[in-house]
DNA sequence: TCTCTTTCCCTAGCGTCGCTAGGGTAGTAC
DNA sequence: GTACTACCCTAGCGACGCTAGGGAAAGAGA
């Protein structure tokens, strides 16, 4: 487990959408539904913006997809976690466990610079 | 305080650099240091990365500058927090939080979405 | 004095990504 | 059969972080 950098944290939306497929088969209006209800309403995405998105993934391997009918009798294209999805999952977890320690770190420090600098190199 | 939505969060950068800049005024080397140092390690950025945001956000009245002398005596340009940027140090703290909850939300929700759904409107 | 290295400054260009705006089709309701 | 809803899709844009370059000034050592 090495001190390996992040970037700066594009993608949140691919892991609310992994997580969103998660239990079952889904929709994409059903997964923007997901994450509109469990975060509260904080995150709002729009059509537009999720169907690049599973597009993505799907092209990527992380997810894949069949026609079927949803609950209000509508063709629609359900999309699943492949194994590959879950593995990316599991990693984006940490990433992101590590992203936000890393972030708050940052918040909670409370000293100014001179006193977290190294002493001057010999 | 409304229930407002989130973007998808471009731009920790610039809140990492106003937490930096909040104690005295710093040049970019030293707010990438600082990042560096405080994150542990897991932010690294670059020149390039930081200088462009350095000078986004200075001409967003978020900062301001003049040149000086660093450590080691060489010509630097320090950078300073407005009254403007503090106010957006405070909102992006807020935004953050909130931010950062709703992502947790999502990720320790442990249900499919079955039992999370409404029931089918009347 | 001359050269090398370090420190700090800066920009161009690229790829990615979320977002807006628009449009299409199939099923249901009236 | 007309309106409405649910679901699908794409083009294009702007923002942003990143890579990859290069340049000037100060000190160090020969």
């Amino acid at each position: 487990m090495a001190a390996r950098t992040l970037p700066l944290l594009p993608g949140t939306i691919e892991l609310l959408i992994l997580r969103a497929l998660r239990w079952e088969p889904t929709h994409s209006a059903g997964v923007a539904e997901w994450i509109r209800v469990v975060t509260g309403g904080v995150f709002a995405l729009e059509d537009g913006t999720v169907y690049p998105a599973l597009h993505r993934m799907e092209k990527a391997g992380l997810i894949e997809s069949e026609w079927g009918q949803s609950d209000r009798h509508r063709r629609a294209r359900f999309y699943n976690l492949t194994s590959e999805g879950r593995a990316r999952l599991k990693q984006m977890l940490d990433d992101w466990a590590r992203y936000g320690a890393a972030v708050d770190a940052a918040i909670r420090h409370g000293y100014p610079r001179a006193l977290w600098a190294e002493a001057p190199r010999a």
